[in-house]
DNA sequence: GTGAAAGCGCTAACAT
DNA sequence: ATGTTAGCGCTTTCAC
């Protein structure tokens, strides 16, 4: 009667056969399945032979529903094809899927309706628990949305619902952190390059841009502090103009990682050395920062550590029972020391044009 | 007598609240859900109503094991760190969501156990179809899992079955194209960087390389090209070394973003200009070979083309009843010339040395 | 320890 | 056009 027009597929096995194979109940072949202490030997036996002779595989789908938990993690990001979240998604998998999760990833693009369509995604298809990073904080249907949701969440670095839990990198200290390190190196003019200052993340750097600097006696200078129009434009046009400027910055920090590989270029092409003539602090520790020479001192926020404390978050609630109300755990940035800042040049007033004609970069160390 | 441990979660909202609600029967609601024909506007209006007062969501599991399908797709990559990776799937995820596909994604890592899990977790799980790029093409067991899929499944740039669709990169002729770049030029001695040749891809480019330079009348120099042990290691010290032969090589070939970098900073540090003294070609065109100084020569894939082709293949299969063997389409890598490869330098017996002094990078142009 | 049967939420056949 | 109902594949109570 309801056979979907006899389906190609060649009759998907269902623990209904692996039971008349073995010769036993379908409940008792389930307890087998599910490894329940209940059970004779014999009979698991039998039932375990019948189960790789007839290639059964358990369909997860059934079993969802039954057990009303897909054990499926939603995750949204704004974009993978940020080597940061890369590498977050990667390590949430990682971790996740050794507890027996399976990561749906979604990329928001920061979008505010795809955002919302991927939550409502996330909804009805039964996730056990999700974790978001989303673009539009502040966007009233998307806090609506994150705030309805009705499995476990975790929220990164994004400041919304206090009855959530969440992970926020502390940028703040972390930017302290670079800026005193280059105050100690004696700079006075520093510069910092954003991607764009929407968002929690970029409004706190730069808080603690203006904050640490003012703790070193000194104050930020808004025309060093560079915005990007947008995440995708190139900032080499944006350094070399910075770079132009009397008295030109002596040092330079850089937030992100796009924007790391345009500044050295700028760098290049104005004939600067670093860290001789110039001093370059970057966010997010890419690979090649280590590989460059000089090798690039970075802000780097531990992604392994931050995976690690979302999913024991998660997992509290998801698979431990956990009932209790929001919590918030913040990730410090470390700074890495290593050889792109030094003391600011002397003579600040010798001119660019001089400094072109000697190697283009110190050597390695 | 079935309830789970009285449930926290106040009571989904199911179809038959619905349909309780409108005072119709789970048949009509779910009609209307579905925007069946045969619906009177009173009753569509009327369910419609109940739908927007409960915040019905229509559970999506119970919908996959009713319907034997559940509009999600699986995609086994290498790695999403890798941006030419987290760009594709960023391409599929955008496609594929736009004709209400779910995408869930699995960074293999080139590992066999991984793999051999991954495929497992998709068969279990119920795609409806697989996308994948096995690291592991000649391994017997992946193999054979590959084989054994029981869903429509697409090929990534390897080629293993012949009984499914395969999307591949022509890598030959890319190579070639860009081999022929370079000869036309004038360069007789070509160094090539690759991250290991493992796998069809580096296979085919160094097959495409060689016999690229042999239709220019040249032959590859085998101290010429050079094998990354491992996609994660610095390419740094290798182009170092290429670079400190002489005669130095005046051309070079880089595959793969992470080399590019530190390819630059090498040459760099050499004290090379770019194209004056040394011409480059990279594959995948990052964002930064672009908006570099010079703009780099890359051999590019089009990563939305490919998407389009692979989601096309299907999308075929899984909701056009397609049944046909297995089909294979091309996508040829295309040659974007900018201003990274000039004619070699005439006098290669000059020092390197002696160039140190000029002006570290060619001014844009 | 094992089997029988209910039911997770939904759709589609069938009956009206 | 609408209501009734079987059943997707599985787990788990309940009775034995």
């Amino acid at each position: 009667m309801n056979r979907m027009k006899a389906g190609p597929r060649p009759q998907r096995i269902g623990i209904r056969d692996v039971a008349l194979h073995a010769g036993v109940s379908v409940g008792s072949a389930s307890r087998v399945v599910n490894g329940a202490a209940n059970v004779a030997d014999d009979l698991r036996e039998r039932v375990q032979s019948a189960i790789s002779e007839l290639g059964y595989r358990p369909n997860h789908v059934a079993r969802s529903l039954r057990l009303q938990a897909s054990r499926t993690i939603g995750c949204m990001l704004t974009d993978v094809t940020n080597p940061l979240y890369g590498k977050l998604f990667h390590a949430l998998e990682d971790r996740l899927r050794a507890a027996g999760y399976v990561v749906l990833l979604a990329n928001s693009l920061n979008s505010v309706e795809r955002e919302l369509e991927i939550l409502s995604t996330f909804a009805s298809r039964g996730m056990d628990g999700v974790i978001i990073a989303p673009g539009n904080e502040r966007d009233a249907a998307v806090l609506q949305a994150v705030r309805s949701l009705d499995v476990p969440a975790v929220i990164l670095d994004r400041d919304m619902a206090p009855e959530r839990d969440h992970v926020l990198y502390d940028h703040v200290p972390g930017m302290r952190a670079v800026t005193a390190h280059l105050a100690g190196l004696g700079h006075r003019h520093v510069a910092l390059v954003v991607s764009r200052a929407l968002g929690r993340p970029m409004r706190r750097r730069i808080e603690g841009f203006r904050s640490g600097l003012a703790a070193q006696g000194l104050r930020a200078d808004d025309a060093l502090i560079v915005e990007m129009p947008s995440a995708m434009s190139s900032s080499f046009d944006a350094v070399s103009r910075l770079l132009a400027r009397r008295p030109r910055p002596t040092a330079l920090i850089v937030l992100g990682t796009n924007l790391l590989t345009d500044a050295l270029n700028a760098i290049a092409v104005h004939g600067l050395r670093i860290p001789d003539d110039v001093s370059l602090v970057s966010l997010g520790d890419p690979d090649f920062a280590r590989s460059y020479t000089p090798p690039i001192t970075t802000l780097r926020v531990d992604v392994q550590q931050a995976a690690e404390r979302v999913v024991s978050l998660l997992l509290d609630r998801v698979a431990h029972g956990e009932r209790g109300p929001g919590r918030s755990v913040k990730v410090v940035p470390e700074l890495i020391v290593r050889d792109s800042c030094a003391a600011p040049p002397r003579a600040e007033r010798a001119r660019a044009r001089t400094r072109a004609a000697k190697p283009p970069v110190t050597a390695r160390r």
